[in-house]
RNA sequence: GGAUCGGUAGUUCAGUUGGUUAGAAUGCUGCCCUGUCACGGCAGAGGUCGCGGGUUCGAGUCCCGUCCGGUCCGCCA
């Protein structure tokens, strides 16, 4: 037997007991003739102490850190107690020892503040698996996955497997492809969901379906985006959009509670998708905070309800050619900044002016104190007309009024990143504090310029609000006239789709789908499809919506995202045991990589790179 | 595809207007130390300054290219 407990679960109840533990060695204090040696397993930390009888044995048989060492030895209470671990009141008075495994010298320490950078930590992951604070998001993964385990199985989902060799569908996301080498020349593709699988799944009379799955999407990455991850994939038949909100805020709200002991009783707020992009100028917005973008001039065809606003726009008549000749002019009352030096902000508008926000410049009214105001634009309105901006932006005395102007969607794209960078100045954002929001109505389209064709916002399955579904069945969705896209039928119909967003993050999205396959067949067609490519690419799903397919919608949750968030963690990598860098490389195992000639004659694939990767060959 | 920051000892970093033998901390090695737990003390080893080219009497430092890594924009139905 290797060991009798583990590094973690000794205490003063165990005194005078004889255990025998294994582990790793943490630190080696020596002490003249005593040694204190950390050792450390999964559970924790126990302190063994050499005692000087055991000097000659130390001496010819030296270990340093990570070696793996089995002790026998008797507890002891310890005569100066370390209260900062769990068994700090003891320690194994070790009567005899076995190094079981060497080690080499680690490349960096194995600590919660460990000094390797993240370059060499995902080189030996195997050894950054081994600090604590890894491990104790890779706990919490667990936990946030057995929690939806348990409540989905209580509610009656089934968990079915879904094929990982599928067939590429060059909508959406560009897929990772794999060669076929019976059937050579063609290719599998690695699903970026199982979405058509589950649809099928429900025509088949699984009426509740769920999967905890990878999902494998070949585009360019980012600290919370890797090329495979995890979705908690769902779907339900005979439901509406209502149903599956309450079902999955349940999930969510059992996930809190299993994992962070947290009862998040409150309903969820939902907006429109519109209300979002009026409010926040994004459709996932941070509601933790309440600023709201006081939209001050906006396109009237983005926001066709809105007109009043236009109406009664403080700016209106004024001498600013600015905003007189921009499309937008959004502004955001950052509460207690109206102090700011102008080193502030000139820094603000040198963060507005950088290429990836793109604006030419910030306006600021500073609401002092005093109820006076001091302004960028002092020149071109009085001070009634600042008083008028400031009670548009809901600005109280002592904030700062932020103002942007320009083309509609970058300026409100820009108005929302400045939202969010304030925002984190100002601490709003606690990463222990937890809003979760529905966002619902989203465009069923989006316009693509450069094919000047409608493309699907959510993906070419999701269902048109019930209201809109003859409005697209009666309407051509050839666009006739670029530049008044705007102004097609196409461009209005709402979906029957939903987003969960928690703090600024989607973390999971779904639709009501098309069950009909004369819908289904519009939809092809209005995304570009003829007859013959939707047979080729969808027949399957087109023929079975002819057996009986029953009403159905799902959603699916970014399991990683969600996993990161919950751990307060910008970062999905640190909740993944093994992820890959921004190059979607796997550097610990050096993948991807070459391959040889003879897996290449077997799949019948000669290569012929160009430009900088031509010599990558074996 | 684009922007931006970085690459100097095993590791994390500093390195001034270009100027003698490139530093600190930590880790590592050796010696000393009986109550440490970030132990302490003394001594020591350890560097192709990512790579290639250029400017210069002289380059870690300036310029060009390239590779690698981080973050972001585009992209991610």
């Amino acid at each position: 037997m290797y060991r009798t407990h583990t590094c973690g679960e000794l205490r003063l109840t165990n005194v005078n007991k004889n255990v025998t533990l294994a582990g790793w060695v943490q630190t080696v204090r020596k002490f003249g003739s005593i040694t204190f040696v950390d050792l450390r397993d999964r559970y924790g930390i126990t302190q063994l102490l050499f005692s000087e009888t055991l000097n000659a044995e130390l001496d010819a048989n030296p270990f340093g850190r990570e070696f793996v060492l089995q002790v026998n030895g008797t507890v002891n209470e310890r005569s100066s107690k370390n209260a900062n671990i769990p068994t700090g009141d003891i320690e194994i008075n070790v009567v005899s020892f076995k190094i079981l495994n060497k080690s080499a010298v680690p490349p960096f320490s194995i600590q919660d503040d460990t000094d390797g950078g993240d370059e060499l930590r995902m080189k030996y992951r195997y050894l950054d698996l081994r600090r604590n604070i890894v491990k104790k998001n890779l706990e919490l993964r667990y936990a946030v996955g057995r929690s939806a385990r348990n409540y989905l199985h209580e509610n009656n989902f089934l968990d079915i497997e879904t094929p990982f060799l599928i067939k590429s569908t060059p909508e959406g996301a560009r897929d990772f492809v794999v060669p076929s080498r019976m059937n050579g020349g063609q290719f599998y593709a690695l699903p970026q969901s199982p979405q058509t699988f589950k649809q099928l799944l429900m025509v088949s009379g699984y009426d509740r379906y769920y999967q905890i799955v990878k999902c494998f999407r070949d585009e360019d990455l980012r600290a919370d985006r890797q090329p495979e991850f995890t979705q908690i994939d769902c779907e339900m038949c005979f439901v509406e959009q209502e149903d599956i909100l309450q079902t999955f805020e349940g999930l969510v709200k059992r996930i809190f509670k299993d994992v962070k002991n947290i009862d998040y009783t409150e309903t969820l707020q939902r907006i429109t998708w519109e209300e979002a992009m009026w409010n926040y100028g994004n459709d996932k917005p941070d509601i933790r905070f309440d600023i709201k973008i006081a939209n001050l001039k906006f396109p009237l065809h983005t926001f066709p309800e809105k007109s009043a606003y236009l109406n009664n726009s403080p700016l209106r008549d004024g001498g600013f050619a600015v905003f007189n000749d921009a499309e937008t002019v959004v502004a955001i009352a950052v509460p207690g900044c109206s102090e700011y030096t102008r080193k502030q902000t000139d820094e603000l508008t040198e963060w507005v002016k950088r290429p990836q926000i793109g604006m030419k410049g910030l306006v600021f009214i500073k609401c002092n104190a005093d109820g006076t105001f001091k302004s960028s634009v002092d020149k071109f309105y009085n001070e009634e007309k600042l008083k008028a901006i400031a009670a548009a932006a809901n600005a109280k005395p002592g904030d700062l009024i932020l103002i942007l102007a320009g083309a509609e969607e970058r300026t409100r794209k820009a108005i929302s990143d400045l939202r969010m960078y304030m925002a984190d100045k100002l601490g709003f954002r606690n990463p222990t504090d937890f809003k979760l929001l529905w966002v619902l109505d989203f465009p069923l389209f989006e316009y693509d310029e450069e094919g000047n064709r409608w493309v699907a916002r959510h993906h070419p399955f999701t269902s048109p609000k019930p209201s809109q579904i003859a409005e697209m069945i009666n309407n051509n969705p050839v666009i006739e006239n670029a530049a008044e896209y705007l102004k097609h039928p196409y461009a209005n119909i709402k979906a029957n789709a939903y987003d969960m967003v928690l703090n600024g993050n989607e973390i999971g999205g779904g639709s009501i789908r098309i069950f009909q396959r004369e819908l289904q067949e519009k939809m092809f067609a209005a995304l570009g499809m003829d007859a013959a490519e939707q047979q080729h690419k969808f027949g399957f799903l087109l023929g079975a919506f002819e057996y009986g397919a029953p009403p159905h919608g799902g959603i699916a949750f970014g399991f990683d995202r969600l996993c990161s968030i919950l751990g307060g963690s910008e970062s999905i990598r640190d909740f993944i045991a093994f992820p890959k860098n921004n190059s979607g490389r796997d550097v610990m195992i050096d993948a991807p990589g070459t391959i040889d000639a003879k897996q290449f004659e077997e799949l019948q694939i000669k290569l012929d790179l160009k430009g900088k990767n031509a010599d990558n060959t074996d």
